[in-house]
DNA sequence: TTGCGTATGATAGTAATACTATTAAAAAAG
DNA sequence: CTTTTTTAATAGTATTACTATCATACGCAA
């Protein structure tokens, strides 16, 4: 496994978490809490204490809990499109292109070739997005926020995936909802197998995994539509 | 238009709002403040200036905001899953069913023969429910929640438009997951629309409204996978 | 009409959150 | 060895999310 990079623009923070220890350990160590506590529940101060460090210092890098969180899912998102670009890109056919794509989506840290983060618990981190990450948008301040460029990681991720879909069907008209609704759908569904299981076929107790399920629940949705 | 008064159960508040005028106060004039403000910038005491009474009076029908969510979330919930046995009660061709349940649940409000809801104004209720609903269970104490029933509202109209799917085609896999991507995406797609709209083909410039147009694509989307 | 329970209002208080600001010490860079 | 940068330590503020107490107003029954 190689180990990758991920640098984002200066926009995400106040100072670069990635240029000293401090702030890459308030990087690996707040998903851990995150995961933990839950983003109401979490704070700068219990993330400190956790870092032996202070609250001021965290504000340092970043302005609130908020901002920290929309690091993290660019973060998440940038490294899911350089796995989902590094798994693909000699693929030709659209189709298995985008099932493969599905699949990543769905299960990416498994994925054999998958780059790995330093310092960062990737199961963790897509523990965060699975719960967390519809937050970064579901806010009052969701336009300004976008106005700043802040959403592109998202945004840029779902257009490569529409781009494979309007390749499979032209004709197709909705490209771009299916996109963002498979996204969405890909963490929600876990999330009901695990805490609201009467709302999905997915489960844990399965001969296959839930990342599987999901895919292929996703898989079988996507492609009819698109036929 | 009928007027319909939902009942819900004692799990669901310390005091029946709808058993006083404050307590029918706080739920209509709450639906405004908490469209208006957003879940996390709304307060009790925020809402208690708006009607000219005291945080103290509020926390007396309501545990905490969280709390006050999910009662009006179980509220829409309850009349939707009302007007849609209203509309579709007589219709025996489940496809038929099936499409028209989709088109209530894009744009229940404006069905003719939607039942009326006393003091609420559905159409803020319903803008609360696109953009807050997730947050009842995106939480910590979801797990908790749950196991005291207060989601059996989303739950049970779930199900219900499950066992329709079922009909449908009874060899299909995935009913439960299929709906409940359906109810997630029916109001996700519309909060793209407004705020993200590189996310999805649905648009407010456009001929038709956005819930028709988000009816169309899940219309499609559900069809042809269960085929 | 008196009295009694219930509903609301008024007021106060607390612990925690979400920050900002200042200063000092330590570490790194020139 | 000095300067700059980085972090820690400390303090302080406004707001939030509550809980508690007490007074008052009301509708109603004896």
């Amino acid at each position: 496994m190689s180990t990758l990079n991920i640098v984002l623009g200066e926009r995400y923070f106040k100072k670069d978490p990635q240029s000293s220890d401090l702030g890459r350990k308030i990087v690996s160590d707040g998903i851990v809490v995150l995961d933990e506590l839950g983003f109401e529940e979490f704070t700068f101060k219990k993330l400190a204490e956790q870092i032996d460090s202070t609250e001021a210092s965290i504000y340092r890098y970043f302005k609130n809990k908020h901002k920290f969180l929309v690091y993290l899912s660019t973060y998440y998102w940038s490294w899911l499109e350089y796995v989902i670009e590094f798994e693909t890109h000699h693929i030709d056919d659209s189709i298995v292109k985008f099932k493969r794509i599905i699949g990543i989506i769905c299960h990416a840290e498994k994925f054999p070739d998958a780059l790995d983060l330093p310092g960062v618990n990737i199961s963790k981190l897509r523990s965060v997005i699975d719960k967390e990450s519809d937050k970064t948008y579901l806010n009052r301040q969701v336009d300004e926020i976008n106005s700043k460029g802040l959403f592109t990681g998202y945004k840029s991720l779902c257009a490569k995936i529409a781009s494979v879909v309007e390749q499979i069907n032209p004709e197709f008209q909705y490209p771009k909802a299916l996109v963002s609704m498979i996204m969405e759908a890909s963490h929600q569904q876990v999330f009901f197998a695990q805490h609201l299981p009467s709302l999905t076929e997915i489960s844990g107790i399965n001969e296959k995994s839930m990342e599987e399920q999901t895919a292929d629940f996703l898989c079988h949705t996507a492609m009819s539509s698109l036929n």
